[in-house]
DNA sequence: CAGTGGTCTAGACCACGCT
DNA sequence: GCGTGGTCTAGACCACTGG
């Protein structure tokens, strides 16, 4: 019945032409041309993988294959029994150069809540307080022993009550201990209280490495799958040179733009 | 004969366990693991496909479901006839902050190829020079119109001559008509050149966005499946605020932290 | 030319979301 | 309960790479 069918059961090839593309791609090819021509639009539902099998004449498992590529560019999400879409591409912008600058805090939190408004969405911050030994990573960046204590706070940040990022702030048990550092919960800005105990971060040495998130950030964050992040590590550093805070943050590419202002010398 | 089967052509169960992990991803977790504790170093090779499949007890293709993940997470390398190996995960750190800085100019070349030979590497630069018709993306960021022409500069730079990153910069006409920016080839610094034609940058303004490349990047820079890629946007103005170059920098994420050193006011 | 990964089919059952 | 995506099998042929 289709012409493109000459091998049953084997790889199937067009009459007239030695290999070219893949069946599956040409199955995701023609969906990308749709959604770049915005016959399928953000939030549109895409065609069950049966009706795609039918109208290409393959079989599931290859409409599987085309749709599971477009999943991981991110241009679709997955979920058993609720259908596929078409992602929606907002981007919040995130401006890690002023995010510790002292204008930027107010009585609502820290930088990125303000960040956040600005936008146009609503902010929230869960935070939790531990005490723990840091890993190597963290360490070795504060200049500290592996079982020196440190006291961890843990940040889920929501957007409009969609988890958002993770952030999480490391400080030595010198700088931290007996300071509001120690309170759970969304208490002003860190930047700000740290400059308020003595310690304000003179330097910031930002780290950005670029990956696929780990199975435990993919859950946190509700993360489609095949979708990047970034891990930021800024560590701040106080008048003495001294290393007073390490903030180590998994930001979903889907969701942000980062930003950095300079004036170079 | 496997303790794991319950039901013949259908979802297989263990025994007294009501579901768990799916049999693709015990499979992709006992090679993790395996690779986790340098049993498997970077560049060996992973076991064929129909090897894994006999010793899992498992069809061919729930083992290429693992593995497919495995190098979706940037861990394996694939390709027809060569057999899988362990990627290696060199990354290369990048200045972002200093990388326009005069000091770090030579006759050698940019900023970039300092950063690289100062790690031990080789850099190596393919320069083009067009003149064309911006992109809406430069066009606002640049503040010019559509129809205005501007000089584009597109590079490809290497590292010990693998493709290692895309980096194209765009001037306005007025800026580069009749300088060295219209020279193709590796000429000095655009930083420097910028300054010498009395454009210097006093300002700059980096987005950063954390995406899955598109099949065009990934062919050029040789990218495995579903490694992921920063799309860096550099706007530099002069003096008088006006936009004097935009660079577009595409950067893969396995083989790049970018660094940015900040003194907050 | 042997061995490996790449593509494809046909059919089956399971698990989840929704109405 | 129906429809959707998720997982799995068994078997087949193709295409590339390397000895």
């Amino acid at each position: 019945m289709s012409t493109y069918k000459l091998v049953m059961g084997g790889r199937t090839m067009r009459a007239g032409s030695s290999d070219a593309r893949a069946l599956y791609e040409r199955v995701a090819d023609a969906l990308r041309i749709a959604i770049e021509r915005e016959e399928l639009k953000p939030g549109d539902m895409v065609p069950p993988e049966q009706e795609l099998a039918e109208l290409h004449s393959v079989s599931r498992q290859t409409v599987r294959q085309a749709l599971q590529q477009l999943t991981n560019e991110g241009l679709l999400t997955s979920g058993r029994g609720r259908g596929r879409k078409v992602r929606s591409q907002t981007r919040l912008h995130w401006q890690l150069s002023s995010y510790e600058s002292s204008t930027r805090h107010s009585v609502e939190g820290d930088a990125w809540n303000t960040d956040v408004r600005e936008q146009g969405h609503e902010p929230r911050q869960d935070v939790t307080v531990n005490i723990d030994t840091p890993s190597q990573k963290i360490a070795q960046r504060l200049q500290i022993d592996l079982d020196e204590p440190v006291v961890v706070r843990r940040r889920i940040r929501y957007v409009d009550d969609m988890p958002f990022q993770l952030a999480d702030s490391y400080f030595p048990m010198d700088v931290a201990e007996g300071t509001l550092l120690m309170r759970p919960g969304d208490v002003s800005t860190p930047g700000g209280i740290l400059a308020s105990i003595g310690h304000a971060q003179k330097k910031l040495l930002d780290e950005i490495q670029i990956r696929m998130p780990s199975k435990e950030e993919s859950d946190q964050l509700n993360l489609p799958a095949g979708s990047p992040v970034a891990e930021h590590i800024r560590t701040g550093y106080n008048e003495a040179g001294k290393p007073v805070r390490v903030m180590v943050s998994i930001i979903p590419g889907d969701r942000h733009t980062l930003v950095y202002e300079l004036e170079p010398k």
